[in-house]
DNA sequence: GCAAGGTC
């Protein structure tokens, strides 16, 4: 490019308000004209401008000399990426492959149907062109979007040279500074960005594909959902999200009130009452608060040691950012995040405010702040307000904060266009418009200024404080109504000043679970954690309700379903962390990684889809851990995921027609079995053990087994099913090898279940911790990711139609280890049969104890056993919840009772200690020990 | 029919 020769320019930016405002700067509105392109959202801007191109200059590599050139411009925008990531097609149809090959099947990156127009107007006008310069948002994604632009565009017209513009705001200062100073795209930055669709994209619909045909069918959902073309998506955002969800209503369902106390003061002068808060805030121990509490009483005479005045502020809030703007809305008016991005959204189309997704909540010095002020004179709300903030003798204006956040793309959310309210606007709009603007006035108001008076009093040694406040100047608070800063006035009290108090109490109060997660308090959770971006928050929230993995109530706090728990709680149980913020975490450093250079695209690619697929290949093979905890909320359907089984896995080729697969598959009445393809042609087959929960075919093959390869089998049984000496959880081989399985077989058999009378769906009695929600109890069990459910109250009932469940002394058994109730069962197997055992039925804890063991001396094979696996679980088992530890020896029985059983090291399970202060106390309390101060002093 | 990220 030679200098002076004038060039024809092709500018895209990301968004064609972008392209106008860009436009309007560049040309000065000088000969700017318009016209439409063949999307009729992004038009076409063209002007005349001068620009600024780097050329490398050998004597300074690091710093590029430019040229400039008068140019003609062809400004045009895109709306957001305009290219998605995509699989081969082969890959596209659910059953066309296993979810496992999403992991290395091809994708592609394509411009889809509804972005076509926008792609024929890049490629017409690029042919005209000699130069294209990018415009997009100066982000990650931006810098993306700019290699999808050029692909396109380049494929029309090869000879382009490229350009990037960098500019952190649409102001005239930076945009015409930015033309002068073109620089080259960023490759690095559209890498990581690649990685990152790529790999969401992997993860997304293999897990998705996996837990929808594992379980859509498997199970009878709620109503709501018994609509069978429902998803059960996996995100790496939606689920941390749903993860923030599922935590807090954990929490409080395992909260434990905690009773405690406090002494409270009063006094009343000049008719003005003070409230004096105990300087030890509360007890937990009635008696010391007691002991405290009637050195009180017997001495009640207060003196007054210490008075101070000081004065406070209140400060506005930093400007406005997107995750602010929702949390303001969801808190103010009640608003959900999504419904706030649409009237946002809608808002900013019109021109009233400006662009609603930034993280940016400090004002660039180049914004002319007054002229916004200027604007809203005439409100008749807020106007006379804002005539005050710019009168200089009022001194009400003050510089805006700074929240220590830059996008390097947007302003904060401001007002762009003044209005008293438009005919079209819902409430809504009126609201969110009111909101941007008593913001803004807000962020530009000097704070608000109290003057707060702190009086310490002694009342037989204990100190108590009362604090008042005077509001001295409101400030932005006479804006800014949706905040208060509350006052009380307190009469005035001389340092050494005695009196009696007008009242002195002990009070007791309970602790109580925090509250659930507000939308706000969401958006907090993901903003902190870095789920999602502004754009795209509101969208994961509300994926959530669309999915039915959560639901908001009223109050905008958000509670999850039975669905929503089930799936936390069975990756959980699969020691997954796939529902915790932390992968998209370790994605954004690793993003990072790759746009500073220090971790190349492909190396990152392939470590992370290996961790990857290795995560869900073991998930798979773990899946019974999805389907118990799914067992705890949902009754079994007799449909059985058909989609899963009905092709099966391949096991090994025929043995005997050899000329098709023997495929694991499962039966109608959801048994197992390995069966040749060929059938009817072909008639062999495997009857597999009757108590399998889950079975996969693995990567592994049998190194005996002939013709090979034979594939082994991950088999996961129902513990209380199989003799104890046999593993739950059996990598196994169906060509001969295998004699557990083959014993297991022979004494388990292949036919159905064991029949239960009292169980609603089939399930084994015994397995009782799966109750809660089928019975219509309304308790759901408590859980949290360290702490199982507890037990639901049949597991203390001690009804159990097959297995006797009391000790020698008719009292119930339970295991020590865990607390969970114990049966008594009869060995099946050939050294043992006819032996009894009790057997933990925590299916964490899964261990037993013969019982002739316990009546010798409880230290037997069983009891090291348990002792061992104590161990090595860190001593803690199901149902054994935080702060509430077994008084009892490891590996030995007691009764419920308390009582030991006979002849063994047994140790009384006593009642924890807290249950017997609960009691002491609230009899204490019941004596009335308040009420007799109150009769005294009032 | 899957993700998350842009945007209209």
């Amino acid at each position: 490019m030679s200098a002076g020769r004038r060039r024809t320019v092709l500018n895209v930016a990301e968004k064609p308000s972008v392209a106008k405002s860009v436009s309007g700067i560049l040309s000065r509105s000088r000969g700017l004209r318009v016209r439409d392109g063949r999307s009729r959202y992004n038009r076409i801007f063209e002007f005349e401008c001068s620009i600024g191109v780097p050329v490398h200059d050998p004597s300074n590599p690091s710093r590029p000399r430019y040229e400039y050139y008068s140019s003609h411009m062809l400004f045009t925008s895109v709306t957001g990426h305009l290219m998605e990531l995509e699989f081969d097609d082969r890959f596209r149809k659910w059953h066309s492959c296993d979810p496992a090959d999403l992991y290395q099947a091809p994708v592609r990156k394509y411009v889809p149907q509804d972005k076509l127009d926008i792609k024929r107007t890049l490629e017409e006008e690029a042919r005209k062109c000699d130069c294209l310069v990018l415009w997009l948002d100066c982000d990650r994604e931006g810098e993306n979007i700019a290699f999808e632009v050029i692909e396109v565009c380049t494929g029309a017209n090869p000879h382009l040279e490229i350009y990037r513009a960098h500019f952190s705001a649409l102001t005239d200062r930076d945009i015409l500074a930015s033309v002068q100073k073109l620089l080259k795209p960023n490759q690095l930055d559209a890498d990581a960005v690649d990685a990152r669709q790529e790999i969401d994209l992997r993860i997304g619909a293999s897990f998705t594909r996996f837990q929808t045909m594992l379980l859509r069918d498997a199970f009878v959902l709620d109503n709501a959902l018994e609509d069978r073309n429902i998803v059960l998506s996996y995100g790496p955002c939606q689920f941390p999200t749903l993860g923030f969800i599922v935590e807090r209503f954990w929490e409080i369902q395992a909260h434990e009130p905690e009773e405690f106390w406090t002494i409270n003061c009063s006094h009343t002068s000049e008719d003005v009452t003070s409230t004096f808060n105990w300087a030890r805030g509360h007890l937990f121990d009635y008696p010391c608060a007691v002991i405290l509490y009637d050195m009180c009483v017997e001495e009640p005479t207060a003196t007054v040691i210490k008075v101070s005045n000081q004065e406070r502020r209140k400060y506005p809030p930093f400007p406005l950012s997107t995750v602010e703007l929702q949390k303001r809305a969801s808190r103010f008016f009640h608003m959900s995040s999504e419904h706030t991005m649409k009237v946002a959204e809608d808002l900013y189309q019109s021109g009233f405010i400006s662009y609603p997704r930034t993280e940016t909540d400090n004002f660039s010095p180049n914004m002319d702040l007054q002229a916004i002020v200027q604007e809203q004179q005439g409100h008749p709300s807020w106007g006379s307000y804002a005539q005050r903030l710019l009168d200089p003798t009022g001194g009400l204006w003050n510089n805006p904060g700074n929240g220590g956040h830059d996008d390097k793309a947007h302003p904060p959310i401001h007002p762009t266009k003044f209005s008293a309210g438009e005919s079209r606007w819902s409430q809504d709009h009126n609201r969110l418009y009111e909101l941007v603007v008593r913001h803004f006035l807000a962020c530009v108001s000097k704070p608000a200024i109290g003057a707060e008076t702190s009086v310490e009093i002694d009342i037989a040694g204990e100190s108590f404080t009362a604090t008042g406040r005077m509001i001295i100047a409101k400030n932005y608070l006479e804006v800014y109504r949706f905040e208060s800063w509350g006052g009380s006035i307190i009469p005035n009290y001389a340092l050494g000043q005695k009196f009696i108090p007008t009242s002195l109490t002990l009070d007791s109060s309970i602790t109580r679970p925090p509250p659930l997660l507000s939308e706000s308090d969401l958006l907090s959770c993901m903003d902190k954690a870095g789920i999602g971006t502004d754009a795209t928050m509101h969208d994961h929230i509300k994926k959530l309700l669309d999915r039915f993995y959560a639901t908001k109530d009223q109050n905008t706090r958000f509670s999850p379903t039975n669905l929503g728990q089930a799936l936390v709680m069975g990756y959980d149980a699969m020691g997954y962390e796939l529902w915790k913020p932390n992968l998209r975490a370790n994605m954004e450093r690793d993003m990072k990684a790759i746009s500073a250079g220090t971790k190349r695209k492909s190396d990152f690619l392939q470590t992370c889809l290996e961790q990857t697929k290795s995560c869900f290949l073991d998930a798979r093979i773990n899946k019974a851990k999805l389907l118990e905890t799914m067992d705890i909320f949902f009754e079994r359907s007799n449909r059985y995921s058909e989609s899963t089984t009905s092709d099966g896995e391949i096991v090994r080729t025929c043995n005997q027609c050899l000329e098709s697969n023997m495929m694991l598959k499962r039966r109608p009445d959801g048994h197992f079995m390995v069966g040749c393809s060929r059938f009817p042609l072909c008639r062999n087959v495997i009857w597999l053990p009757g108590p399998i929960i889950s079975a996969s075919v693995t990567s592994q093959v049998c190194t005996m087994c002939i013709p090979g390869p034979v594939y082994k089998i991950q088999f996961n049984f129902r513990r209380l099913e199989i003799p104890p000496n046999y593993d739950a959880n059996h990598l196994g081989c169906i060509g001969g090898c295998d004699n557990a399985l083959k014993e297991l077989t022979e004494i388990c058999g292949t036919g159905p279940r064991i029949p239960s009378s009292s169980s609603a769906r089939g399930r084994s009695s015994m397995d009782f911790s799966t109750s809660a929600n089928r019975a219509g109890a309304s308790r759901q069990p408590a859980y949290s990711s360290n702490n199982w459910p507890s037990q639901s109250p049949l597991a203390h009932s001690g009804h159990n139609d097959r297995n006797q469940t009391s000790g020698n002394d008719g009292a119930p058994v339970v295991c020590n280890s865990c607390g969970t109730l114990c049966i008594l069962r009869t060995s099946n197997t050939a050294a043992n049969r006819g032996r009894k055992f009790y057997s933990c039925q925590s299916q964490e804890c899964n261990f037993f104890m013969w019982e002739d063991n316990i009546e010798n001396n409880g230290t037997g094979r069983g009891a090291s056993a348990h002792r061992g696996v104590a161990a090595r679980r860190g001593g803690r088992g199901r149902g054994q919840r935080g702060g509430r530890s077994s008084t009892s020896a490891a590996g030995t029985f007691v009764t419920a009772t308390g009582e030991p059983l006979s002849g063994g090291r047994f140790v009384k399970r006593t009642s924890s200690p807290s249950d017997s202060s609960a009691k002491e106390k609230r009899e204490r309390q019941n004596k009335g020990c308040a009420v007799v101060v109150r009769q005294r002093y009032l």
